[in-house]
RNA sequence: UGGGGCGUAGCCAAGUGGUAAGGCAGCGGAUUUUGAUUCCGCCAUUCGGAGGUUCGAGUCCUCCCGCCCCAGCCA
């Protein structure tokens, strides 16, 4: 008796359901229980037809999770059946992205189209049973024939072939001696069943294609739905995830097993699919901003993928901890992306260690600071973490500060340097800005500051407070770089996925470059993939277009800023408290 | 209008007849040599709606409303 979910194993008094496990877990932890599995057995069957995503990590993290929590194991299965759209580059890329996202298939490395062996035997059994038909109808036809939504089908005028007949053509359609798309192997299922899955599916269609697996050894191929629950019970496999909109396809898929003679009895469960604001996860759509030239590849830092997440330097705890936090259920739903902003600076406030680095710089000159003279100064690599140790820094007379630490005209609420205030600079001193250089233009160029001797390491024996801490470098230590700042690809929060209006909605900032900013010299030696916390800034990593004699460094996001956020009000309000006045 | 699903806070999401977890966001406040972090506190008299059953309903029943998916020889 399958209860309202249609999910079998939910049934019974078993699993006194632990609170918090989503609603798989709680079928699992049943089936173990009741002893309907011996041992979870789970699959991420990805179509090598593309580079991974982010909703695809989201089942990763599922059957690899179950997993390894119930101590069974999870396949990778490439669900490779259909020549025309899959390549090698991405069974290789899958493979790396699955690996980097911290899980393991051991062993179980395998592809539906090992299967295609048994599959087609299986087909031939359906033929002999009368529960398969080779048609002739031309895609045209069948469509018109298999009625619509609120109308029944009409049988094919091929559906009632002999045994004799069908083998044949079948056996022709393997040999290759038809053209694409001639004829199809349908099975013979319910022309008026309101479920249009089951109104006789294609189970083999003929491609002559090369697959990067099987080259030219094959003329047909099998469908989905003829592959994947054969696939799975050959693998036995007993819990069969996949996404909402395949729902309509259980019945087909228990039909399968229920009328061939598989291994094993798996069964499929459906979970809703993951949407984030801003984000695009359509792989049509991903696919074609590649191809069109609208990021630089599959690994652009603004692409949802795990690839470009892994370039941006997202580490891949952080995306674990962003599925887990999402959840699992059957409500249709889209996540903020601001919840995957958490996951990614929680991550990385923990394990990245500090650095200061200025993008774009303000010379600042201390009229009172030896000229030629060099200080080390000690930094902290990690505030919360004394393991991390600490480096020296080098302070001289010349520095850089940011820019937009300095206000000619403070507004209120901005409390960093503005002619005549004394701020701190961090792990250094205490300056006090005594006269702002411009150039022709009328721009800020230079700040002349006095700095405080007693002030070194940053407190004043005075006890005098200061209201800010800035980031600098020395200006004849700090290195050069490129700095890249990416913002959101879509700024629309639901953009479109329509394959021809998507391109309107591209944000055309979404690429900042900076092209001199000055680094902290121990930045230098930055290992790619290695992040670090820019202080005040963000964080960032050293981009793999880095060079010998030019660093290019990835912003992977910026912190949190309350007082950008707090400006943006007053800015938003303002028109109401100037009606008032 | 056929079939299959889903509706709990701004966004996710627990809840399985006993009186609405948690997270994100937001808002206050404390600490701070990062306007970061951390820490405290606030944030659903009500679960899409209306009836009904019950001592008791987000949970059960009925009707209604809304949203998503399906008419590929894609997956």
């Amino acid at each position: 008796m399958d209860d309202k979910t249609g999910n079998h194993s939910a049934e019974g008094a078993a699993a006194p359901a632990e609170p918090g496990l989503d609603f798989i877990r709680e079928i699992v932890t049943g089936d173990l229980s009741a002893g309907r599995v011996r041992e979870v057995v789970t699959r991420f069957p990805p179509e090598p037809n593309g580079y991974l995503h982010i909703g695809h990590a989201k089942a990763i993290c599922l059957n690899f999770g179950i997993a390894q929590e119930f101590g069974g194991r999870c396949h990778l299965r490439f669900d490779d059946t259909n020549p025309a759209k899959e390549e090698q580059e991405y069974i290789d890329a899958i493979e790396r992205d699955v690996r980097w996202l911290g899980f393991d298939w051991g062993q179980h490395l395998y592809f539906a189209s090992d299967y295609f062996d048994r599959l087609y035997d299986w087909a031939i059994d359906l033929i002999k049973a009368g529960k398969a038909y080779v048609d002739d109808q031309s895609q045209e036809e069948m469509r018109a024939n298999r009625g619509t939504l609120t109308e029944p089908g009409r049988p094919s005028p091929y559906r009632d072939r002999s045994v004799e007949e069908n083998l044949d053509l079948f056996a022709r359609m393997k040999a290759g001696e038809f053209p694409d798309g001639a004829r199809v192997l349908r099975a013979k299922i319910d022309m008026a069943s309101g479920n249009i899955n089951m109104r006789d599916p294609a189970l083999y269609r003929i491609k002559h294609a090369h697959h990067p697996r099987t080259g030219t050894a094959w003329k047909i191929y099998p469908s989905y739905d003829f592959a994947h629950g054969q696939s799975d019970a050959i693998e036995g496999i007993t819990h069969s995830i996949c996404t909402l909109e395949f729902e309509d396809h259980r019945p087909l898929y228990d039909w399968f097993i229920a009328n061939l003679s598989v291994p094993s009895t798996p069964h499929q469960y459906e979970m809703a699919r993951l949407n984030i604001t801003h984000t695009v996860l359509s792989k049509r759509v991903l696919t074609e901003l590649v191809r069109g030239g609208h990021v630089s590849g599959w690994d652009d830092p603004r692409m949802p993928t795990i690839a470009g997440f892994r370039r941006r330097g997202v580490p891949p705890e952080a995306i674990r901890d962003f599925i887990k936090r999402v959840g699992v259920s059957k409500a249709n739903s889209q996540v903020d992306a601001v919840m995957f902003d958490f996951s990614v600076r929680e991550a990385l406030n923990k394990n990245a260690q500090r650095r200061m680095a200025v993008l774009k710089p303000l010379k600042v000159v201390i009229e009172n600071y030896p000229e030629g003279q060099v200080e080390e100064l000690e930094a902290v690599n990690h505030p919360d973490d004394e393991a991390a140790g600490s480096r020296q820094i080098k302070f001289t007379r010349e520095l850089y500060i940011e820019h937009d630490d300095f206000m000619e005209v403070p507004e209120k609420k901005f409390f960093r340097m503005a002619p005549g205030r004394e701020v701190r600079l961090r792990y250094a001193y205490f300056i006090t800005c005594k006269e702002v250089i411009k150039n022709a233009a009328g721009e800020v160029v230079e700040l002349r500051c006095t700095y405080d001797p007693a002030s070194k390491g940053g407190n004043s024996p005075d006890g005098r407070k200061v209201k800010a801490t800035i980031h600098w470098v020395s200006a004849e230590h700090a290195i050069p770089a490129e700095v890249r700042i990416y913002n959101p690809l879509f700024l629309d929060p639901n953009p479109s996925s329509d394959a021809a209006t998507f391109a309107t909605g591209i944000n055309p900032q979404s690429l900042e470059v900076i092209a001199d900013a000055r680094l902290e010299p121990s930045l230098a030696e930055a290992k790619v993939e290695t992040p670090f916390q820019f202080e005040r800034q963000g964080y960032f990593c050293r981009d793999k277009d880095s060079t010998p004699d030019r660093l290019v460094f990835t912003r992977t996001i910026g912190l949190r800023d309350t007082y950008a956020k707090d400006v943006a009000k007053d800015t938003r309000e303002s028109p109401r408290q100037n009606a008032k006045a």
